[in-house]
DNA sequence: AGCACGCCGACT
DNA sequence: GTCGGCGTGCTC
């Protein structure tokens, strides 16, 4: 008889494990199709990872149920990613379910209600030349067209070039033939895009690819390290045509907010259709159709965010990953994986390179190239023998000395009047926390909270009213305030919205642009806003920190960052290397094809961060940046996690911790911190105390984080998270 | 996670 | 006497 191992779709630790059930007469199983079966009194669905061909009654402990049904006609999992999900499983602590789930896109996953629907469009499948006689002008001119077209052809486009009237008669004289047929959503059109022509290599980009083409020999991972404006994008690029020339297959992994329609119109602009997209503001059927199209071989570049490094590619031959240090790679929810070590994983079962691409390389990665582990590729000149930004730091305490209240320095207003006058483009980053919108008193200072969380509402316009992010509440808006009474209750705006409004109060003529969430929200908003500014139709662009990343003006002569200290104060150890990477990053922003400067505003012109920024030395900033990791202990001295506990009570979540912290303190391995709330420490009056853990031994410390979820558990009370 | 089973307080 | 609270254990 033959029997199937399915992981089935219970996330608890107890469940975390094959059940074994009877393939019934007619079934066809394979390993990673998805199945239905019974599970105690309820039925469930699950996955297909084994299947035991001659299995003995004799052979189980328990009797075997049959498999209810089986869900798919091809499998959804590959046999390498279902050895992904494992590795999945071991890097995070996490339930096999939930890993198989990740990695799989919404349509695929299992036991979801709404079912992503295949979508159909009537085509002309057969033309029969012959029936429609020529004095029958227009019903002959369709037929001589279509005669000419590759079938299938859409109907609908048909009757939009000629007329539903005309297409109606030749279905019913039998001169063509339609068919309702399946198709995948597109999400560019390949034809509107143009080409993005290849760009002779300069010397230095020339070293480069040669260096990375002797590595991908071997299958060496390397790190990519070009200063802002050396061409590493142009470097990858090539080298992934070399990849594809040889039958293979790349992925290029991209930070949510830099795969912008450019980053999408240079590779559909080489490419062409060989070229998938993955990005999370896909719909779920989208995302369905191009995961499909990749399934069916036809894809040979995958394009996208975080998780499109699960992409189903049979062959890869190389992957990218493209500002390698951005945050976003890691996941904060529970499979919390670091994309960065599925590259890895993945580059090894194919025998094939990653390459980390950044102009500003997280610690981690570049103390890897140090120690050899990987292959130090760099480019320390611009193309076209560019300078560097000159960079000026402005200390904003003598302004205020020099009675100067507002939001822009003195140097920053007289540059933003010089470069109006030359007519050339600003672009000004403030990069403020806290974006939403929010309803304050004027009088008493009260927020407008939610009542589940320990978090202030924010205003939506769409609905007039004030919605939670962390839960389902909304409520009016107040018109006097719930605290005094004050009719003084106001909409605090965005950051953007106001320092646009001062910008504009000091520049009446000057033509102002927004770029932040606010004004990206709609589709294609993002391109209107970027062609306006790229056909000079606008002198300045304000925005969050979706301008300083995969944007690219070359009219742009200056850059100005408002708040450079917000990333600095963040409570956070990698908050100098972030404010590093993003004020290097921004200031790359200008100059890209003549002179420029960046301006950088701070209460803190001494800081490091600052300081190396402004002096483009990388290397400067991480021997300093090493040296504090090392004697505060972090990394890349060690591991860091979050241990996070959940309840409807402060007071359990808490103890639940006190206890692991206990335990955790005699391990010599591991070194945890007492107990402190989350950082929103009520959401949906759910209780969140965490811990902090650091480690230089993953795999002791995640096996005994994963045992803490069996010998910690409290049935359905208390919820375990870890976060790395 | 769900769902049943089972053991104690309180209620028509 | 029974109804229902939740603590405990199991699911091929
Ligand atoms: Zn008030
Ligand atoms: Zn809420």
């Amino acid at each position: 008889m033959r029997t199937v191992e399915v992981i089935v779709d219970v996330p608890a630790h107890q469940t975390n494990q094959t059940y074994d059930y009877l393939i019934q007469e007619g079934q066809r199983v394979e390993v990673g199709m998805r199945v239905h079966v019974p599970f105690g009194n309820r039925n469930v669905e699950g996955f297909v990872l084994g299947i035991k061909e001659d299995a003995q009654e004799a052979d189980f402990k328990f009797a075997l149920k049959p498999v209810y049904a089986v869900l798919d006609e091809e499998p959804v999992l590959t046999h390498e990613l279902i050895e992904l999900a494992k590795y999945m499983c071991e890097q995070t602590a996490s339930f096999m379910i939930n890993a198989l789930q990740t990695i799989l896109p919404a349509a695929l996953k299992v036991g979801r209600k709404q079912a992503v629907k295949v979508k159909t469009q009537e085509m002309v499948v057969r033309v029969i030349d012959g029936v429609v006689q020529p004095k029958a002008k227009k019903q002959f001119e369709a037929v001589e067209f279509l005669l000419g077209q590759r079938l299938p052809y859409s109907a609908t486009e048909l009757r939009k070039q000629f007329s539903a009237p005309i297409v109606q008669s030749l279905l019913q004289k039998g001169a063509i033939v339609t068919e309702e047929q399946e198709v995948l959503r597109s999400v560019y059109n390949s034809s509107v895009y143009e080409e993005y022509v290849k760009q002779p290599l300069t010397a230095a980009q020339q070293v480069a690819f040669d260096a990375i083409s002797a590595g991908r020999e071997s299958g060496q991972a390397m790190l990519l390290h070009g200063v802002t404006g050396s061409g590493k994008t142009e470097v990858y690029m090539q080298q992934i045509e070399a990849v594809v020339a040889s039958g293979k297959q790349a992925i290029v992994l991209v930070p949510e907010i830099a795969l912008t329609p450019q980053m999408v119109q240079r590779f559909v602009g080489r490419f062409g259709e060989a070229v998938a997209v993955l990005h999370s503001r896909l719909s779920n059927g989208e995302r369905f159709d191009q995961w499909r199209l990749i399934e069916r071989g036809e894809v040979k570049i995958v394009v996208g965010t975080r998780s499109a490094i699960f992409a189903p590619l049979t062959d890869i031959g190389l992957i990218v990953i493209d500002e390698e240090h951005d945050s976003s790679y890691k996941q904060e929810n529970m499979p919390a994986y670091d994309t960065r070590e599925m590259a890895l994983w993945r580059a090894d079962f194919h025998h094939c390179s990653v390459i980390f691409s950044s102009a500003t390389p997280s610690l981690e990665t570049y103390a890897r190239a140090q120690v050899d582990r990987y292959l130090y590729v760099g480019i320390h000149e611009r193309i076209a023998g560019l300078m560097m930004p000159e960079v000026k730091v402005i200390d904003m305490r003598e302004e205020l000395h020099a009675k100067n209240l507002s939001m822009f320095s003195r140097d920053l207003l007289a540059a933003i009047r010089d470069r109006l006058d030359k007519k050339e483009q600003i672009i000004l980053l403030f990069n403020r926390r806290g974006y939403a919108t929010f309803v304050k008193c004027r009088e008493c200072g009260y927020v407008v909270e939610c009542p589940n969380c320990d978090i202030s509402l924010t205003y939506h316009k769409t609905s007039n009213k004030l919605h939670c992010h962390y839960c389902e509440h909304q409520e009016p808006l107040p018109q006097t305030c719930p605290n005094c009474t004050s009719p003084y209750i106001k909409l605090f705006g965005q950051g953007t919205q106001r320092l646009t409004e001062a910008l504009q109060q000091e520049f009446p003529d000057a033509r102002i642009l927004r770029m932040d969430r606010d004004t990206t929200s709609q589709k294609g908003s993002h391109q209107a806003i970027f062609d306006t500014f790229s056909n000079l139709e606008a002198d300045i662009l304000v925005g969050t920190q979706m301008i300083a990343k995969g944007l690219d003006f070359p009219n742009v002569t200056l850059v100005g960052v408002l708040a450079a200290d917000q990333t600095l104060n963040f409570p956070d150890f990698r908050a100098s290397e972030r404010a590093f990477q993003l004020l290097t990053q921004v200031s790359g922003r200008a100059g890209r094809q003549r002179a420029g400067t960046a301006i950088i505003q701070t209460y803190m012109p001494d800081h490091y961060a600052i300081q190396f920024a402004a002096k483009h030395d990388y290397q400067g900033f991480y021997q300093e940046e090493m040296k504090i990791r090392k004697q505060h202990y972090y990394p890349p001295y060690c591991h860091v996690s979050s241990l996070k506990a959940t309840a409807a009570s402060a007071k359990e979540a808490y103890d639940l911790l006190f206890a692991i912290y206990q335990e955790f303190k005699d391990d010599e391995a591991i070194q945890i911190y007492k107990p402190v709330p989350a950082l929103i420490a009520r959401v949906n009056n759910q209780y969140t105390y965490q811990c902090l853990l650091k480690y230089k031994d993953k795999k002791h410390t995640l096996a005994r984080l994963y045992d803490l979820q069996q010998k910690y558990y409290k049935h359905n009370k208390v919820s375990l998270s870890i976060s790395v």
